[in-house]
DNA sequence: CTAAAAACCTAGTGAAATACTGGGTTAAAT
DNA sequence: ATTTAACCCAGTATTTCACTAGGTTTTTAG
């Protein structure tokens, strides 16, 4: 099981975008700007994303992503999947020859364990997260200082 | 989260420990041979293990080590935690700092994922795992074949 | 039409962790 | 005294992470 910053800015990344659906298209800068994830970090990550079918995208000035389905039916799992190609905790992905040829002894073990990670974050959708208290309150406060730093997307500046 | 070979290893190695307690004080160069792990990577490991008081160590010819306390009192997560120091899915290590001095937006969601799988390691013993089905088969398996290739210690040797 | 904004793409890089190797030293049993 | 094994330390190849840097392409606004 690998479950680092990859794939938390993933979903962070995901919610930010969750978050802000309602005003059109949420470009990277933005999200860089309130999630303080490097620019071309976030490049690479959605292109996974993108290729996963979680999101889309839209280029040009004024565009950026949205999420490919509304929130309700993007569970974290799927996100986490996305970019960590590798999320089984066996080592031996699913497989039964962890230890040349044979299967080792602690396989179910790490089997059981990859079960358990994968149905809890099966569970939890983007829209669950937004709809969170705390999240809700963390989000206003970056949005607030993201204004208060002039982080404006164009779209922001002319309307 | 961190959940690589290091923790698999570990807690594979416990369990060839737990397996074989009844013949007295296991070598590292036993486990070695059973489970395909470099003894000088498990001296590492159970160096760690140790100084958790989760083994024994007995030095000198017939030497190994054992368990500090019976298996049933030993669960997985406490192995996990005792090789890998860093087993918390938040990155921020339980503190609420993690984007700069910030709370990050999906900090409680990865709080609530690390109290899970810990959860569920916690209540996992080594001698709920001796105990399996499939456990006895590899392990009967393993034995089999370290006799075939003389793989002996000192103690099966001079009896 | 041009300039700018944004996605998109590729290559490289420093830091950290992993999974080892190799060389010893020390303690205890035969 | 020799051997067995734990114990300890230093180094190392590989991988991953998180990021930087430089570009190209598409699209919109002026």
């Amino acid at each position: 099981m690998r479950l680092t910053t990859k794939g938390r800015y993933a979903v962070t990344a995901m919610l930010d975008l969750a978050i802000h659906a309602d005003k059109g298209p949420v470009s990277l800068a933005d999200i860089s700007g309130r999630q303080d994830i490097s620019l071309s970090y976030l490049e690479q990550l959605f292109s996974k994303l993108r290729r996963s079918d979680l999101v889309q995208s839209i280029r040009g000035p004024g565009g950026g992503y949205r999420l490919s389905r509304p929130g309700q039916n993007i569970y974290v799992a799927e996100i986490v999947d996305a970019v960590n190609e590798n999320v089984d905790a066996t080592g031996c992905g699913g497989s039964t020859n962890c230890q040349q040829g044979e299967i080792c002894l602690t396989h179910h073990l790490w089997c059981d364990l990859s079960d358990q990670i994968h149905s809890f974050l099966s569970g939890i959708s983007l829209t669950s997260l937004v709809e969170r208290r705390e999240v809700q309150n963390i989000s206003a406060r970056q949005d607030a200082r993201s204004v208060d730093h002039g982080e404006l997307s164009l779209r922001e500046v002319h309307h």
